[in-house]
DNA sequence: CGGATATCCGGGAGCGCTCCCGATATCGGC
DNA sequence: GCCGATATCGGGAGCGCTCCCGGATATCCG
């Protein structure tokens, strides 16, 4: 053998040779494999060591056919609200999830059209395992396109209209916004009106739908009292705005998202309206760093991004394992937090 | 040959015998290399077209020995500031600057212990062909880790306390300050005091310095004019409640973030002192929504994240091309955006 | 018109790994 | 002492690709 210049890297036969067993024992020894004495794999383990081997993922992968990575994708077509928390919170989520099953995260942006193409072929050349797809956006063509993929997908929350043959991990947002209005109405609000989301994406449909359907089931008019806006902070000031000025009696705001809130409040508080005497608020998210920190504490409906990664890290995993899971929509409970704001 | 089953991806040999060309020739086509007859390119394009060819990239890489994918480290021990808008930023232009150059990001954030020898193990397991890091603490042990590593690296930031033999991308901390602070000076302010960031991280303590000297400078004594504070909008209001009390007759203050600024607004507004009436504020960051969108709009230092990424990323090309770049720092301007606030 | 050169193509080797299979070795139990 | 398990190991094949090299034409210039 060529002895190997030094800053080549070493080979499982390099291994091999160096503890005196054939590539095959050093193999074994190295994913501890079965049938392996004590003594080969010792030595195998010392010359890995010695050596500072580390093994070409490439072959290997070539021939398990398996890459030990997942991407995570975020479509966000507008691009403008890729560092809103909850976003943050899923890549973090989704970073420690994956590590914990010895997965690798790749991390996928797709705005603009061309991305998707670019995406698309990514995901199809083998470099991932698996996909977990973020695609709030109901006329976002990525959930579609991704249908045809021959690799395993699991999305976060509703992918676009597709309804059926697809895994999904949704949290119950018409349940939440249910809770959250309810919650207003016993504590003896009737003019409550609510700042919603962006009506192209499906949680914020549910949110809304929630908060109708609860004022119509206590007998109360929703007419009038809701206002849409981008779940940005500015957004929501200005949706705020909006509502004062249209009913200036209005005694209870339920906000699409803890940002917009944010803007809620700031915006109540700069109209002199005191938070929760004259105005009790509810939003939904509660986000860990955002909810507790505002003045007042925010009550809040509460999704845990986390749980929703695992849960749809569990259901990929068992994709890889065997294939003949059915596909199914998973709804993950919500539950409410009553702070000081409503 | 047999016949393929459906679900089995088609490989470089099939879409060559469908074409009708063998599979050196295919491969020609595809990569577009040279000596290929337009009617051989043609037919073999139509066929992974028909076929949904996708290269393997596994059985690709190993012989080419590139991934096409560049990993970036975000190391943050104390995993709490992950959510900052400079992370974000960076982790956006990563992404775009990655793509561009055909590259796939790969994201990885270190954040605990175990983290680091994950970290290196993956780095090392020749899953990317290269490295950009961002690891601000000067304690980090990651930095140093990964100098050993067979993957060329490049620093965003001052990597921890290495100097020399490493690629470094910075920003000119220091030079920032000393901009911002010479505004203040010059528009009539006389106690200027400053709210520092961590000091266990290169960056604020560049930043530090330049405040001092160009104080020292203009004849002003910086003693007990600065307070330290962590980089986060709680701490920047504490540290100027804190700089009140004990300078209630300070007429400016340099901050070392635009977050930590909002802080500080917060209580300088609560304590009914008008900016820049009263208080001059200058910060560091210029982050594009933080900066403009407070009241008042925020002077601040304008560092662009993306132009450092894509310094970085372009080192990391020419790396890869020729590993016989000599290491070098590498500094990149700042420059004073003024607006209302001071 | 012959040989140098340019163009095009196919076969073979080999990247570094896993996995199958056959060869030994060991070991009770008869 | 022989036989069938059981344990241990090595060699070979092959994953799907790129790249080198040699052969086959086509082109061109003196």
């Amino acid at each position: 053998m060529a002895p190997r210049s030094e800053d080549e890297r070493p080979t499982l036969e390099d291994v091999a040779a160096f503890a005196g067993v054939s590539r095959s024992t050093a193999s074994r020894a190295l994913n501890d494999d079965t049938y392996v004495s004590a003594r080969s794999r010792e030595k195998v383990l010392a010359a890995a060591r010695d050596l500072g081997y580390s093994p070409n993922q490439a072959a290997r992968s070539l021939v398990t056919r398996r890459t030990g990575a997942i991407a995570v994708v975020l479509s966000e077509p507008e691009a403008r609200l890729l560092d809103d928390p909850y976003r943050t919170a899923v890549m973090r989520a989704g970073y420690r999830e994956l590590a914990d099953v010895g997965c690798q995260m790749v991390l996928i942006f797709s705005d603009t059209r061309e991305d998707l193409a670019r995406t698309v072929r990514f995901l199809e050349g083998g470099h991932v395992d698996g996909v977990l797809v973020f695609a709030p956006h109901r006329t976002d063509p990525l959930p579609r396109a991704l249908r045809l993929l021959r690799v395993p997908v699991v999305f976060g929350g509703q992918a676009a209209d597709l309804r059926r043959g697809v895994h999904v991990v949704d949290f119950d947002n018409e349940g939440g916004a249910r809770l959250a209005v309810s919650h207003l109405v016993e504590s003896g609000r009737r003019r409550i009106a609510t700042i919603a989301g962006p009506q192209d994406q499906g949680a914020p449909i549910a949110r809304l739908a929630g908060w109708r359907a609860t004022l119509t089931d206590a007998g109360l008019d929703p007419a009038g009292l809701s206002e849409e806006a981008d779940f940005t902070l500015a957004g929501g000031a200005t949706a705020m705005s909006a509502l004062l000025q249209r009913v200036p009696d209005l005694d209870a705001v339920f906000v699409a998202s803890d940002m917009m809130a944010v803007g809620a409040l700031r915006t109540l508080s700069a109209a002199g309206r005191d938070v929760p005497g004259d105005v009790a608020v509810a939003s939904f998210d509660d986000n860990a760093t955002l909810a507790p920190a505002m003045t007042p504490p925010l009550t809040s409906v509460h999704q845990d991004p986390r749980e929703q990664v695992r849960t749809m890290v569990s259901i990929l995993m068992r994709l890889l394992d065997g294939p003949d899971l059915e596909p199914a929509a998973q709804v993950l409970p919500v539950s409410l937090v009553v702070r000081e704001s409503g």
